[in-house]
Order: structure tokens, then sequence, then C-alpha cells
DNA sequence: GCCCGCTGTTCCGTTTACGGAACGATCGTC
DNA sequence: GACGATCGTTCCGTAAACGGAACAGCGGGC
């Protein structure tokens, strides 16, 4: 058990370019923001800082500060770390958009494929849109109450409590809650692997 | 198991005070550096970043850069997130002073204390001295190769192969690889709670 | 004693990240 | 088609984080 190399092997965290790891860091701010059915304009107003300084941030061409990524991922409700690609997303993480509030609840790592399981709420009459995610990704729906209009945005299905339903959401889709009723449900996002 | 409330507590993250987390990032880099016998001048230098920044960072009178901070971690071998305080320091870092090199294989948290176990080497002719720990902090080192001259910086004592040494680290102390063989031996600090 | 090397902090000029405003592009509405 | 609203990017003046130099304090050597 002791038979490590005497010039102990340089195990220091490789220092990685800077450009490739702001970029890194920038893909992910605009994935999250995304899934959240958010502009780069709203994301900007309500974390308090300049539209500039967003847009630098996801295309990587700025260095951003602390204090400015702090300002991003709270609003975005995540922990820094995920942010930084250095956690993933962790059970108990709320992701908030304009109308869709929703707790991860589970995360399954498969061969294939990644499932994130949600537990999903849509206050009555809030409506949201959500630009595509990438190719092959699937939602599956299962409402317990009120009534939700769902799927692509241009051809939406309508469930009532007891109700499923899925598409593939590499298209914009949207989200609306009918009635007077709020909506709950859960949300199985499926990510195939490549 | 669907008995939430209907309005959805706001899980945000709490987003602190700046001011309060960069302090507290401060002192975990300071730590740090400590730990592994560092002057501030030192870890600015082989860092490449400017001792002003460095000591501005330490005190949390800075707002810094992700680029500072990525110099400064990787130079202290410990990912991001250890000085963020979002993750633990986990087994399998390293920690690298000017002359003591050692490799986290274990954490045990307990009760009234918590213990770090480290693979140590210190190359033939090495020497170093750290500042003291908190209070109560003790050091518990066996050699198994090389002799090795520690403790107290005024009273160190000295072991060679298949020997044992304990001190109080909570006063400024020294490592030193005597002869011209290196130091291989294991490292156990004690850090009482409170 | 003096001097040298080092510590960590403070001062200061330069660089750059910041937010506001202006920009062209892309929608929906009338 | 003209218009307004919003999208994300770019321009630009300001604020501040940066590195270098100067600083006082401290310990060791001769």
């Amino acid at each position: 058990m002791l038979h490590d190399s005497p010039m102990e092997s340089d195990s220091q965290t490789p220092r990685p370019a800077l450009e490739s790891n702001t970029h890194d860091i920038g893909l992910r701010i605009r994935q999250l923001r995304e899934e959240r059915g958010m502009s780069l304009s709203e994301l900007a107003r309500r974390a308090g800082v300049g539209k500039a300084t967003l847009s630098g941030l996801e295309n990587g061409t700025r260095n951003p500060t602390l204090e400015t990524l702090w300002s991003v991922t709270a609003e975005l409700g995540v922990p820094l770390a995920v942010a930084l690609g250095t956690a993933p997303a962790a059970p108990g993480t709320t992701i908030r958009g304009t109308a869709v509030a929703a707790v991860l609840l589970e995360v399954f790592e498969e061969r294939e494929a990644t499932y994130e399981l949600y537990r999903m709420t849509v206050p009555a009459g809030a409506a949201q849109t959500s630009p595509a995610h990438h190719r092959g990704v699937t939602e599956h729906i299962t409402v317990f109450a009120g009534t939700l209009r769902v799927g692509p945005a241009d051809r939406p299905l309508t469930a009532g409590p007891g109700e499923h339903i899925s598409w593939v959401s590499d298209v914009p889709h949207s989200y609306e809650a009918l009635g007077t009723q709020d909506v709950h449900a859960t949300l199985l996002i499926r990510y195939p692997h490549r």
C-alpha cells in the first residue's frame, strides 16, 4: 500500500484555460435560464445586473465577479457550484420560470439517458413558453389538480386531474394553467445521452 | 405525500450579503494557505496574482474575479468549491507546502472533533514552518521511511521509521526531513469542535 | 548596534468588468 | 406595410479589481 512513486505525481488541480471555463459556465447559465423559460433581458432585470453583463457572461467573453455570479445564480435558484459545474443539480432544488415552479425530487442516471423527476405547480391563469431543449428530450406530465394546457407551442394538449401527457420537447413549448385552479402535477424529463 | 402548501414556500437560495461571503471565503483561503505553511507573498507569487489582490481577497475587502479565484485555488490544490465553502475537502485532495506534500485519505466527522488522515511525504533535506492552528488542534505522525524532525518550532522532536510523534499544533511548528532519504509518513490531524 | 530578508498592508496608475443606452432583428397586432 | 414590444448584442463612460511599488514591523546574522 506504500508503493507510490517517491516523486509524488503532480496532482494539482489542472489549471484550465480561463476562456474554456468561462465559456462552459456561460453555456450552463444559458441552459438554466432557458429551462426556466426566461429571456436574457428578464433574468438580467430580475437579478439586478446589466444586460450587457449577462450577455457577456453567457457568451464567455467576460471574467465575471463573484458578486455577479451570486446575483444570477440566486435568481436562477441554484447554488453557485451548479453554475460552475462542480456540483450536479441536487434534489430539493427549486426552479422557477415566469409561471412554472418545480421542485426536483429525484435524478436517475441510466446508461442511455438521465431522468429528472419534478413536483410542478402552475398558478391559476399563469402561462409561460420555454425554448426547445436538445434533440430527443421528452417531457411526461401527470396532472393531479387543475387543468394544464401544455406541449409544443403550436399544438398544445390539455390535461385535467388524473390525465397524462407526453411530448418531445426539442421544440419551443408552453405551459398554461387553465381555469381558476392552481395546477399540481409531476413532470418527468428524459435527457437521452448524445 | 402531496400535502405541501399550495403557495410554494420561496426556497430560492437566500441571497447573503456580499460582504459576509467574501469575508468567509477570505478566511477559508487564509486557512488553506496557512495549513500549507505558505506566506501570503509566496502564494501570491506562485499563483501569479498581486500581493495586494491576495491581501484584499483574504480580508474580504474585494469582490474577486473568477480568474483570480481560479489562480489561487489551483495553487492551493483545491477545487474552487472548497474555497467557496460549497464542498468539503474531498479525499484525494493533495495539499502542498514548500516542503510537505500530503494527500487527504479520509475524513472522520465525530461529535466533538473532526479528524483528517493524510499520507505525507517530505523530500530529503526540505523543511517548512507552519503557523499555529486553532486552539486544541493536535497532530499525530507515524514515520515509515526517512527521519523527520517535527513539532513546535522551538522544541521539535525527531522520529525515524516506525516511530510516532504527537504534539499540540496551536503553536507555530516545523517539518524537516533529516538525512538523505525522503520522509514518508501518515499524518492525523484532530480538530476539536469549538 | 546595523543590515538584510521577509512578513502583510496600503497607495496608486492601469486595466477591465460593470450598468445604461443605443442598436438591428424578430416577432404580433392593427 | 407601419408600428410597438421585446429579443440579444454592441458601444461607452464609470467604478472597481488588478499588479507593482512603497511602506512599517519583525526576526536572524554578523
